[in-house]
DNA sequence: CTGCTTAGTGTACGTCTGTTCACTAAATAT
DNA sequence: ATATTTAGTGAACAGACGTACACTAAGCAG
């Protein structure tokens, strides 16, 4: 099929192309490509936020917390596989402002994340920065087994294999990093 | 002076322009893009493993070892910041061959820091796969790392400003990071 | 019913793209 | 000294690209 094309390499023409309307239509909509890409951005991002909000409602246990955490970033994943591989793509790619917003994004995503920990009572006593940098840490973990996901199953929209097999191993990979990590938080002396 | 140029948004006209050559010229050195592409991922790669090499050589002290690690990276990628520029974008955009030889590359790379690993007393009895797990942590982490730094420095090859100020906020952090997942290495159980 | 706004049409333009072909000049090997 | 390989030329092509323009059909407000 070849489906999968990344936005970068899409231009005006095949956009409209693909909606089945004429080239000059697209300015109805969008001033540039640039526009769309940030509605395309508005759009994923609140993907990534939705998933957030369901890995704070989900887990009230926090033995199981990194397996359930993990799962909900595969199942989402999954789901909105062109919303992740969007990110994913514009997050290191082409475009400057795109790629920008992204990066901006995470970092909220990450800080979001940092006052959720700070709740844990193990992690009372760190500092904010301390904070920032294990939530950055988790983040990043996330970032990669997220590449791995998208990898693993075409990177864009192609249906390409499903592959749960490949999934069940990244999510397992995964999941012991994450564990790895949580295992050095009682030894952490915060500065 | 917009100097920098995703490699997938160069073109083949581009090239032999800036080589001051006709367009046909191309043809006498490579077949395609892709080929050109391969070359400079050879070149690139290159980089890398002499990276690894240096870091190998350099630290026999293991009190200071992650910080000269992190401080042989930094100097690397400032050193040879389009070849890490060109692997960072190339890694996760554009072109399929070319994404999956980099991918390809990199999980080599982290193979060869596991073997590496393994000659630590404390990793002695680590599984095979935990190790595996845990050098490609790191590399995770220092590709990370990558990334921040050329995202501070203009992605590509624009002299932009060097930043040596935001470049060592990032050493320190990703040290933090290193350090704390050292920290959890002890009490690691191995299955 | 009338008038304005919105989405879409069709055409056309200039520019950039990859690729081909026959040809030449220089370097290299015999 | 001669033959062959190599690197580069210049022209030409067909196609895709972004963008502009005047125009039309539908939806809706007054």
């Amino acid at each position: 099929m070849e489906a999968g094309i990344s936005f970068d390499r899409l231009s005006l023409r095949r956009v409209t192309h693909a909606a089945g309307v004429v080239p000059a239509a697209f300015y109805r909509h969008f001033q540039s490509m640039d526009e769309l890409g940030l509605a395309l951005v508005d759009e994923s991002v609140r993907t990534l936020r939705a998933m957030l909000r369901q890995a704070r409602e989900g887990g009230p246990s926090p033995e199981h917390l990194i397996d359930s955490s993990v799962q909900i970033l595969v199942d989402h994943v999954r789901q909105h596989r062109r919303h992740f591989a969007f990110l994913a793509e514009t997050r290191s790619s082409g475009n400057t402002v795109l790629r920008h917003t992204i990066r901006t994004e995470i970092r909220l995503f990450a800080s979001e994340l940092a006052t959720d920990l700070a709740r844990f009572p193990i992690l009372r006593d760190w500092s904010t920065a301390d904070l920032q940098m294990l939530a950055g840490l988790f983040v990043d973990v996330m970032i990669a087994a997220i590449e791995s996901i998208l990898e693993v199953a075409g990177t864009t929209l192609s249906p390409d294999a499903p592959s749960p097999e490949a999934e069940a191993e990244i999510a397992r990979l995964t999941a012991k990093r994450l564990r790895l990590i949580a295992l050095a938080v009682p030894h952490w002396r915060s500065s």
